[in-house]
DNA sequence: AGCACGCCGACT
DNA sequence: GTCGGCGTGCTC
């Protein structure tokens, strides 16, 4: 009746109860020698598939004062293990917050008192903890959704939008460029749901924690505190449990969160918004690898059985894959394409590095532009997808580089702590004298990170003033320099202040922040995304720089009072790229036409699908080995959806190596979404086998990724 | 996945 | 002589 957490194992084991149990329900159940949280899945009246009743143990206990998982949690939960090839009871119990697997009965009942008293407190839910009872005076004391005093009017684009958001049947596609008030959509749909049901709630997905605090804060600003909560790993174990039963029991109406978030506990959900929906971090990369926007999707479909649930995928620069869903009439596409407020779009410039002095981090012109806005009191972004000072130290007598020795990547230079850092495990060391090969005093970093970046401006406007004659302050924003808990809301605080004039940083800085006086953004080091072998490379680049464009110019008055040119700026070897063509004109449906005829000629996604095979050992040939024997052994079972299937062969990883582990992978690609999950799903069985079989000895671990985002 | 048991190296 | 490294196996 129950499922504990396990992989190797069927998907649930079975005890008896001497009390009547309803399937949903939370239950502590003996598994070995411990006792662990277990949901009730089925319900039988007599032992399954050849289990005596003597053979099972009983439910220690039930959780009596929560309410049991909803029919439609349970469906999302079993369809995303059977999609993404997880156990079931795996899946189902890393939805839940971690603190309620420490939880006895008594311990729980303890909580859900406190929280009660202090909602009363707060004048918000009555709930006694049985939970329809605090659904209901949830839904009935209808926790703030008094609408604060200053609602901005929506714009006839906004208005527009609303207006088929409340026809739709369909999924949703919110085209809108960067500034044109994706929020503000968001936010009216949400009111317009929750007053039509008391008791509705909505679920906003954001792609980084550091999202969601300022769009809390908006939508507490529009709806009250008491009914919005976050939901997200960087919360305490405490505070995840109690935003998670808020939600749970009905309370909170609007729930934030990232990713994981659409698991969450939501009886009456009537509303998922997923913004920045291309955004990769959707896809979990460990455990149960899903997309979390592809499950709101389905999971809005499951809702919509008992009654209407609407989900919005919002982006100036979708997926591929959700634009080829729109074309086909999956998705209703809706369009916004002007920024509220007539704010200008930026205009790309393109700087030639042909045409530059060699070596230049900076080109001239560029240089030339930050100091010109500095000393008229606009800011800059300047952004370099690499942390550190310079990705490597070499020595120019015998050819040794800061190689990591766990891993098989450089050791990246950061000049500050005077330490070579892997980006990949970790490792640090202090940066050596000389060259450890052969004693050459003369060693040197290679290429070019945000420190460096950082410097450089410093020293090269140096001589640059603003407006009030100070000097022009330049800072840094990357992981780095905002790995102290705070500091990124101080740096981010100091850029709104106009305290920094021109910032750079890695993508970090391209993401959501809304910086007023920003007039240019320049692109240092973009031609990688150019020619990657990495065939989404193309789109996220396209998307990283439009969304960093999208940072300029968005304050119209400012802008104006300025008369300022609004531009983006991008320095690379290709001026020519049609990329560049495309991203000039902001035209992200002719991009998305090139990719999609280059992927359709490619039979690549979304023309076709693909799972990986994963594999990790202490050496490159065991992890390869086992992925051929796993191909060997679904090719001589001749596995179902195999014949429309495509095994490539294994292939170590970009890198090979991290933190001394081995890793290998192999591609399934085939036409047919089902051909595939067929296939999958009949290969799990043998591939835990094979683990226990001689090429499976000295693996460490494996796993399938379906719907890769990243090969 | 946890968490036991179980059999071989460096420490109080 | 123990503490503890992680290999192997089990969980209704």
């Amino acid at each position: 009746m129950a499922t504990p957490a396990h992989s190797g194992l069927g998907d649930s084991l079975s005890y008896w109860s001497s009390e009547p149990l309803q399937p949903g329900a939370l239950v502590r159940v003996p598994l070995g020698v411990r006792e662990v949280l277990g949901i009730v899945w089925q319900v039988h009246e007599q032992p399954p598939d050849g289990l005596s009743a003597d053979s099972l143990k009983p439910v220690r206990e039930s959780f009596a004062a929560l309410p049991p998982l909803q029919a439609n949690w349970r469906a999302l939960i079993a369809f995303a293990a059977r999609y993404y090839q997880r156990g079931l009871g795996e899946v189902a119990l890393a939805a839940l917050p971690p603190q309620l697997r420490e939880l006895d009965g008594a311990a729980l009942l303890r909580r859900l008192k406190k929280l009660d008293a202090a909602a009363l407190g707060a004048g918000v839910v009555a709930g006694a903890g049985a939970g329809a009872d605090a659904q209901e005076r949830a839904g009935a004391q209808d926790p703030g959704l008094a609408p604060a005093a200053v609602v901005p009017a929506p714009s006839p684009e906004q208005a527009a939008v609303l207006a088929a958001l409340a026809q739709s049947t369909q999924p949703v596609l919110l085209f809108g460029a960067t500034g044109s008030g994706k929020t503000e959509v968001y936010l009216r749909a949400a009111q317009a749901l929750l007053q039509q049901d008391p008791q509705a709630q909505a679920l906003v997905l954001v792609p980084e924690i550091n999202l969601t605090p300022q769009l809390e804060a908006r939508f507490c600003e529009r709806f009250g505190a008491h009914g919005v909560v976050a939901l997200h790993s960087g919360l305490s174990p405490a505070q995840r449990l109690r935003h998670w039963l808020a939600a749970h029991r009905g309370q909170a109406r609007i729930v934030l969160g990232t990713r994981m978030a659409i698991f969450a506990s939501l009886p009456r959900l009537r509303l998922i918004v997923v913004d920045e929906e291309h955004d990769p971090s959707y896809k979990s990369q460990d455990g149960a690898r899903y997309s979390a926007r592809d499950l709101a999707v389905y999971r809005a479909r499951l809702e919509s059985g008992t009654a209407r649930c609407q989900v919005i995928l919002g982006s100036a620069t979708p997926a591929l894959e959700s634009w080829h869903a729109a074309e086909q009439g999956r998705y209703q596409r809706l369009q916004m394409p002007g920024r509220i407020a007539g704010a200008a779009l930026p205009r790309l410039r393109l700087l030639d590095l042909n045409q530059q002095p060699k070596q230049c981090l900076i080109a001239p012109p560029l240089l030339a532009q930050l100091a010109a806005r500095a000393a008229r009191g606009e800011q800059s972004l300047v952004l370099l997808n690499r942390r550190g000072y310079a990705p490597v130290l070499a020595c120019h007598a015998c050819g040794w580089k800061s190689d990591c020795p766990h891993c098989s990547a450089h050791a990246v230079f950061h000049k500050l702590d005077r330490s070579l850092r892997c980006h990949h495990c970790g490792h640090a060391t202090p940066v050596p004298r000389a060259c450890p090969a052969c004693g050459n005093l003369d060693i040197a970093p290679v290429g070019r990170g945000t420190e460096q970046v950082e410097e450089h401006l410093g020293a090269l406007l140096a001589e640059a003033r603003r407006p009030d004659g100070s000097p022009v302050r330049v800072a840094r924003l990357d992981a780095d320099s905002t790995r102290a808990k705070g500091s990124l809301h101080s740096r981010l605080a100091a850029m709104h202040e106009g305290e920094v004039d021109v910032l750079v940083g890695t993508q970090m800085v391209a993401k959501g922040h809304d910086f007023r006086r920003i007039t240019l953004v320049a692109g240092l080091n973009v031609d990688s995304g150019l020619f990657s072998s990495d065939y989404r490379a193309p789109e996220r680049l396209f998307a990283l720089l439009l969304q960093a464009a999208g940072r300029a110019g968005r304050d119209a008055a400012f802008v104006a009072a300025q008369q300022a040119e609004v531009e983006l700026w991008v320095q690379t070897w290709y001026p020519q790229h049609p990329l560049f063509a495309a991203l000039a004109r902001h035209d992200y449906p002719a991009f998305a036409a090139q990719q999609l005829r280059e992927r359709a000629s490619a039979q690549m996604p979304p023309f076709s699908f693909q799972a990986l095979l994963r594999a990790e050992a202490r050496t490159q040939a065991t992890a390869q080995a086992w992925l051929q024997a796993a191909a060997d052994a679904a090719r001589s079972a001749s596995l179902p959806g195999l014949a429309q299937s495509t095994l490539y062969p294994p292939l170590p990883l970009t890198v090979q190596r991290v933190a001394g582990v081995e890793r290998a992978q192999m591609l399934v690609e085939s036409p047919s979404r089902p051909a595939l999950q067929a296939f999958l799903a009949a290969w799990q069985p043998l591939l835990h086998a094979l683990r226990r079989q001689p090429p499976g000895r000295g693996l460490l671990r494996w796993a399938i990724d379906v719907d890769p985002v990243s090969l």
